[in-house]
Order: C-alpha cells, then structure tokens, then sequence
DNA sequence: CCCTGTGAATATTTTCACAGCA
DNA sequence: TGCTGTGAAAATATTCACAGGG
C-alpha cells in the first residue's frame, strides 16, 4: 500500500486540497448504497409509469426488491425527502436521487471494442434514457471501421485519443477480447477516462482516482453453479457426491 | 417475511432432513468468498497458460485485482491447499476451486430472448469453455424463431417448458425485455429452474430457494456517475455546484 | 394513528498481525 | 526463513425497534 488511502468507496482519499471535511460537504454515502441508488430511481420511474403520485417506504421498497428499513435507511443519506404519516412524492424524490447520483446531467461515454457485445450496448436503448450519451464507437478491426451502427460511425481505434478529448468523455466502456482491454485502458485513461466499465474478462490495473466497474457472465454463473451445486447436494444424495475429502 | 430463513448466502435454509450439521458438511462458504471464488478461478487458468506452476498468496492475489490477506482467508474456507513457505500448486488449487464451485461438471442453460444481447449471449465463447453449455435458446418472435445461431435452432417461446425438462435445466438467463421478464421467470420456475441471470431491468419476485442474480448496464454506469460526480466536485468549483443544500 | 428517520444492536466483511509449519 | 492459515480487531452493512412529526 502506497501513502494515498482508498475510503471506503474504492475511490481515492487525496486530501482535496480547498475542501472543507464538514459532516455536509463530505456526504459520505456508503457505497452499499450508491449501488442501491439506481434501483430505487428505476423503481420510481416505473411507479411514475403507472400514474403513482405518492409512495411508501413499504410500496418502494416491494418494487425496489429490498425491505423497507434498508431502503428508509438509503433515503437517510440523502436527506430527508419524505413526509412522516404520508410516505414520498414520488416526483420530487426520483428528482433528488437522479441529482445525488448525478444522472441530472447527460454523461458522454465511448465504447471500445464492437463485437457481438459491443454491437449489442451501442444499441442498447437505456443507455441514452438514462442519463449517458454514446459518443463514440472505436474498433481496432479495418472491416469494421467506417461501418454505421446505431446513428454513428464506427471508428479505428487510432483516434481514440482524439474522441475522448472531444468530447470531454469521463466514462469508457471496454468490450474487447481480454488481450486486448489492458491496453485500451492504459490509453482511455492516458486521455482523460476517469471511470471504466469492463465487460472484458480480464483484471485491469489502474492509476488511484479512476474507478473501474466490471461485468462479468461467466463469474455470474459460476456464482449461480456454487448455489445449484449446494441446493442439489442437500436435496439429492446427501453430502456424498464428488467429495472425495 | 416467511417463517423460512435466509440464510447469510441469499439461499434458503430448510433445516435440509437428513443432513448432519457438522462443520465440514455444512462448509458455509462467506457469500463475498464466493463471489470471488470465480476470479481466483480465471486468475489461476492464466497462470497456468503462462506455463506458471506454482504461486505465492501474493502472486495469485495481484493476478486476481485482490489484496492477500483477503485471498488467503477466502481460500481458508476451502481447506488448507497451500503450503506453508511455499505457496500453491497452481494445477491443485485451480481444480480444488472448480470443484467446489461446481464447474467440474457441465451445467445445461438455457437463454431466453434472442435479441441484440441474446444473441451476444449465445455467441459468448466462454460459456461453453467455463463449465456451461447453452441446450436452447427462446425467443417469442415468430421472426425469429427457427434461425439457427451458434449451432442451434431458435425455438418458440412455447417449447419452454419441454424444453427446460428434457435437458434438465437448473439455470436460465433472462435477456428478454423488462415487461416480459417476470413471466419467463415464472414459467422457467415453475419447470424447475432454480437459478436465474437476470439481464432485463425488471426485479423479479421468485419463491424461496430460487436465486436471482442481476446484470444491468445502466446500474453499473450510474454507479460511475455518482463517482464521476464526486470528482468533478472535489477538483471543480469545489463544493459549490447544484449544491442547493 | 401511520409512516419516516435514526440510534443501537447484529451480522458480515475486511484487514491486521503473528503463530506455526515446511 | 518465508509464506500459509487464522484468531482478533476494525470497518461496513443490515436489521431492529422506537421516538417523533403530520
């Protein structure tokens, strides 16, 4: 460990330089719950959808798919949004967590590698409903170069620099074959990528202050075979199969 | 809540019948363990396809994107496979893992909702190589319905059922579009899948003893807003912006 | 009353630090 | 000696349970 500290969230602890540690401008939202946050918005859009004006903890909760005290005790980072005896608006409180996550303004993102995935997010609806604008798409194979593909053209993977810098983008997703990704990365950040999300199956290695999210299908279902594996050992013969401990 | 327990993996605790509680039958693997059982797994496989046989604690643990410590308590909780002043066999312990996941045998799937990222899905080479192997794929859109992709015909969302018997499918994967995906579930359970990848952005309610593990894009990318954000405001305006509080 | 917001209690996860074996 | 395996401590996360406002 270096002398920089991680906080809690995995991002960096650098000792902002101006800033003031005050309990409000270092709202400290555990990171348990910035990752509950977008489910709780996705969750009020869908009651909005549905002509609900008012909520519960309990209502929310049941479509958030969590139990109401964690979701009362998420809502208490924000602030106090609620009304005693009454519940949420939902209007007003889907506003507020759209503001914390920060999700208010549009985020320009490029995406890298455009194989069967790649393809697939670049045309991923929810993307620019969300809050997220695909700015670009860079693939490193000539055949694919100068192709369109949901309203933009694809490009080589030379301008990468230049894209990024253009259009000022923070967040890159990384969809090459795993050999690939650890340089691609090495080069987003180098022009100014703060935040990757990875869905290459590879471990990336990177500077303190950039965040990397990573999304994996085989790790999910292998997380979903120890379960199954467990569920068929007690249901089935008992703890015999296989284990030749 | 229901008088069945939780217990702390998320499965469900039935007081299995015949089963002796003892301490290695009843090996309760830390839920956050298991989530990382799967990276040592792909850290390992790279180990040994860069011709390395043996390793330390640290090795393993930077191949895999975790710290040491962490690495070595989540395999204490397998056994103990190491030895002391040496390090692991990297043959040994990838297998020990594997087969306490449970990937040392071939998991049938089957995928439902053929569009851009079922498609992706069905292509994904590193199913078939990780211990899965895709038997169906189901769309309900006569459109496609009988277009073969990877190596199989895509079968009307009727044959569901049959289909989930015949090859005796324990998990399914869920790339349907969000208004679809509670009744697949429902119908994937009812034939007697007990685990479930879930891609749409839907919560899905399912009974006890059935788990659900969620992928979702535009989650991950919130999740990087929030700390996008963050950043922005320490090293921006400091705390001044939107800050209305 | 009803339902939010929150301290306190529990549970889980991570990290430390070192005993103990090859 | 060097590195694993693991108790104990610290940090996080979840759940309980109830004070308090509308």
């Amino acid at each position: 460990m270096t002398s920089t500290r991680s906080t809690r969230d995995g991002a960096v602890d650098q000792g902002v330089p101006g800033s003031i540690p005050s309990k409000a401008a270092d709202r400290g939202i555990p990171e348990a719950t910035v990752a509950r946050l977008p489910v709780y918005l996705r969750a009020l859009v869908t009651l909005t959808d549905q002509g609900i004006a008012t909520c519960s903890s309990e209502n929310l909760a049941t479509a958030a798919g969590v139990n109401s005290a964690k979701l009362r005790k998420d809502l208490s980072y924000l602030g106090s949004y609620g009304t005693r005896g009454v519940g949420y608006d939902v209007e007003y409180l889907r506003y507020q967590i759209a503001r914390e996550i920060g999700v208010t303004q549009d985020w320009p993102v490029v995406i890298v590698g455009i194989g069967n995935l790649g393809h697939a997010l670049a045309n991923y609806a929810g993307f620019s409903s969300r809050g997220f604008r695909v700015v670009a798409l860079l693939d490193s194979d000539p055949a694919r170069v100068g192709k369109e593909l949901a309203g933009l053209q694809i490009s080589g993977s030379a301008a990468l620099e230049d894209l990024v810098r253009e259009h000022d983008v923070a967040i890159g997703v990384i969809a090459t074959p795993a050999a690939a990704a650890q340089e691609v990365c090495d080069r987003l950040v180098a022009s100014g990528v703060t935040s990757i999300l990875n869905f290459a199956p590879a471990v990336l290695s990177v500077p303190d202050g950039v965040d990397v999210r990573k999304v994996d299908l085989s790790i999910e279902l292998q997380i979903l075979a120890y379960h199954e594996q467990r569920k068929a050992l007690a249901f089935g013969s008992a703890a015999r199969l296989g284990d030749t401990g």
